[in-house]
DNA sequence: GCGCCGATGTTAACAGTGCTCACGGCAGAT
DNA sequence: ATCTGCCGTGAGCACTGTTAACATCGGCGC
């Protein structure tokens, strides 16, 4: 009776998972802002006061949502280089961490917003990090010399342009050539590195 | 009687400068979740009603807001290369970028949250695009065979950092080694441009 | 089997919000 | 002096987060 049992009674079953999960659903209508604890408890067929119980309050459920997010993100990201070859992975990952913004705008821009207390929520912090690791590890390697600096410089890269294209920010970008235009520009940003690497700076 | 005037009377003088103003200060403390069409009239000294003569509704103040914040962004790029040599404005105007940023976290993250809207809004879009040129120019200018290329990429790098900052992501930062990691990191970044583009990528 | 009890649900209520509408007062143009 | 339009007021609606007191269920000790 762990997850998902027989819901049809005073009790639901698994609210908290329930709940999690109207959101997440919800958060691919609209924006975070239209999220709510009554509006979600309505839509999960419990009474207004019913997610108190799971939650300490309206934030504690967006930060289990965004939680959740981050595990999904880290599968995508370690999805997304499996089974390349080294000198690719980069590159793939970079696509996977654009796709993930665009298809999901709002978990994403949650994800990292302020609604969310990283500091506050270990469960978050963790999850957090493990969605970043994939990609810090394989920057890491491309430059023996300095590993921690390339890698902070390229996840900036990668989560900047990510956010810009969220934001419709950059001229001349249809759905069509997204996708190439990502990938030119990650392997340019790789080239960089490389060259700069291969030169001794 | 353009700004601030006789306010003591029926007529506030220019609410709506008012109203932005006091936001924006009221940013300084709380987040933009805190900022509220209610609590701003009552700070400013009007009823609840009165802000809506002057702005379609919360989402239009904010847009205002954020349009004040990239006017001000605008400006403090373009102060932090002035006088500089040109090859040392890209570092520069990354520091002002992150500076910004990390000094008024708030109004930073309200200008790229979704409350506000810059497909539907020009004068956001248009004080927006103003503040990137200055950082977009200088980054083109490192690379006249793909000066477009290089512009997205550099600003999608500072954008990057600035945000991970702002979420504490990034491990051992403190407040004063924070400012000597930018300029090292924007330095690197810059030079790994500068290899790509002598090496010929 | 029985009663208790903690976990989990419900109902009612409070304060606060965005927003609308009908109204009222002020100021400049006619 | 009157008219007109801008700007602020007040009341009210529907909604929200949150809390407190009460109800019900399932499992545990007896």
């Amino acid at each position: 009776m762990s997850t998902s049992d027989i819901q049809g009674g005073y009790h639901h079953g698994d609210l908290k998972r329930a709940l999690v999960e109207e959101a997440l659903a919800l958060l691919g209508e609209e924006g975070a802002d239209g999220i709510g604890l009554r509006q979600l408890a309505r839509r999960v067929g419990v009474s207004p006061a019913a997610p108190y119980r799971h939650f300490a309050g309206r934030q504690a459920l967006l930060e289990a949502v965004a939680a959740e997010g981050f595990r999904r993100f880290a599968v995508l990201m370690d999805t997304a280089r499996t089974g390349l070859p080294e000198d690719g992975q980069l590159v793939a990952m970079a696509q996977a961490y654009v796709q993930f913004a665009l298809e999901q705008p709002s978990l994403f821009r949650l994800m990292f917003s302020r609604q969310v207390d990283k500091q506050g929520n270990v469960d978050l912090q963790a999850a957090a990090r493990e969605a970043y690791a994939s990609l810090a590890t394989a920057a890491a390697r491309e430059d023996e010399a300095a590993p921690a600096e390339t890698a902070v410089i390229t996840w900036s890269f990668v989560h900047g342009l990510a956010m810009l294209l969220l934001d419709d920010q950059i001229l001349g970008v249809s759905p069509d050539n997204r996708d190439s235009l990502v990938r030119r520009l990650a392997g340019r940003f790789v080239a960089g590195i490389r060259a700069a690497v291969a030169h001794g700076v």
